[in-house]
DNA sequence: TAGTGGTCTAGACCACGCT
DNA sequence: GCGTGGTCTAGACCACTAA
């Protein structure tokens, strides 16, 4: 058997389900600390706890010397904080597809060494992809990894399943911690035109995106981008 | 005199400093609990809650078992999580100017009164800008406020310096706390193109955003449009 | 004045990583 | 085994809100 859940998990799900399920309510103070120490048998601390997870997360929020309320939030459980290509056209509703997809090694040129903090002529590991829906192209992506990251282990178990994320922690134990990205807007030009299928002048979103494990190694460095008559790129954030 | 801060503020901010001076380095482990305890002669509570602060903050990283480290985070003191245009602007070193401002009360037509959450005929403030630098125009933007948030008081306050949502908070006790986005490319069409003094294929960045306040209140509805060849939006994201 | 959350203490025992 | 952080208790006093 394994060790069951801290109190305070189990107090924090449980709070959060009955929101959930509307035994509390937007708006409806929640019963006051005292009042779920009783109930939960735990002490104030460990209540204290719980709450402090669920107002950081946007359940609740507290109006000083009156109560903790349940938050009017539209975000609940929808925060995009960190979303792989995947988990964002899922939250509009889209499955994507692959429609097509290379790797190869290329060698650091001028520009690549400098996004990625190499010397040139380093090996890279290049992934393009081409993804849509029901074979019309909407993004086209270019990823670089460091090799040297890999040392050792088979690159194409980079690419098994959809999430390249969760293969980088579940093979290389890397975990992207920090992502900075740019956004901007382009014309498809030649090159896009063909891939993407649509005309030369086509408005495009074009992402740069760097992407940080926990001691600030730079792991990935890519460059997308989106058809803008098929993707819409959703954001929520809440305020600290 | 005002009362002094909270212990585990002022052991949070002491420690955040020590990191920003350089005492304490990146990667670097942090003295144990039971020594900062001593150094700042409060209780181990009172230590953990300073570093879950700055851990939350990207200041700190755990690695159980052994210590506690300082981030090698990007970040520090720069996450755009909530930003006004005013800020996004400066962040990329811009200082933004007011080109052009009016501001008109309308009624509510079948899209807006959508949009916000109101009847069809109910006023809504629009709030017209265009924003630039050195008179070369960046950006258009379109704001809808119900007008029955400000009852009885001046609209024209909003208006007061850089941050109207400084001014939401300030005249109104309106605080912004959740923000939902929708990003897109345009091409800048016949009346962006004039506005902007781009060519009509020119490609836009453009925003749809919608601001509430803690208790789920619509307040702002916005459209804005950039250059894409003046303006790069930027994010960044730590994981949780 | 009564009720709420905010801060703080001095202990305790546990799980994990290393040697 | 030892040192680290993770969880938890049973109290205490304070600041803010409302009646």
């Amino acid at each position: 058997m394994g060790r069951e859940k801290p109190y305070y998990q189990q107090v924090r799900d449980d709070i959060r389900e009955k929101i959930k399920q509307g035994h509390y309510r937007q708006g409806q103070y929640l019963p006051c600390e005292q009042k779920l120490e009783k109930e939960y048998g735990v002490s104030r601390t460990t209540v204290r706890s719980a709450i402090s997870e669920l107002v950081q997360d946007g359940y609740l929020y507290i109006v000083r010397g009156k109560g903790t309320k349940v938050a009017y939030s539209k975000l609940m459980d929808n925060n995009p904080s960190l979303l792989s290509f995947t988990e964002i056209l899922k939250s509009h509703g889209y499955e994507s597809q692959m429609i097509e997809r290379t790797i190869d090694v290329i060698k650091a040129d001028d520009n690549l060494s400098g996004k990625l903090g190499l010397q040139q002529g380093e090996e890279i590991i290049h992934i393009y992809r081409v993804r849509g829906t029901d074979n019309e192209p909407i993004s086209v992506n270019h990823s670089y990894f460091p090799k040297k990251l890999f040392r050792g282990k088979e690159i194409p178990l980079l690419l098994e399943g959809d999430s390249m994320y969760e293969n980088l922690q579940k093979y290389f134990h890397i975990v992207i911690t920090e992502i900075r990205e740019e956004i901007w807007a382009i014309s498809a030009g030649k090159k896009y035109a063909e891939i993407l299928d649509v005309s030369r002048q086509a408005p495009l979103l074009a992402f740069e995106r760097e992407s940080f494990d926990q001691e600030g190694n730079l792991i990935e460095y890519s460059e997308v981008v989106y058809r803008s008559d098929r993707y819409k790129h959703a954001v929520a954030m809440r305020k600290k």
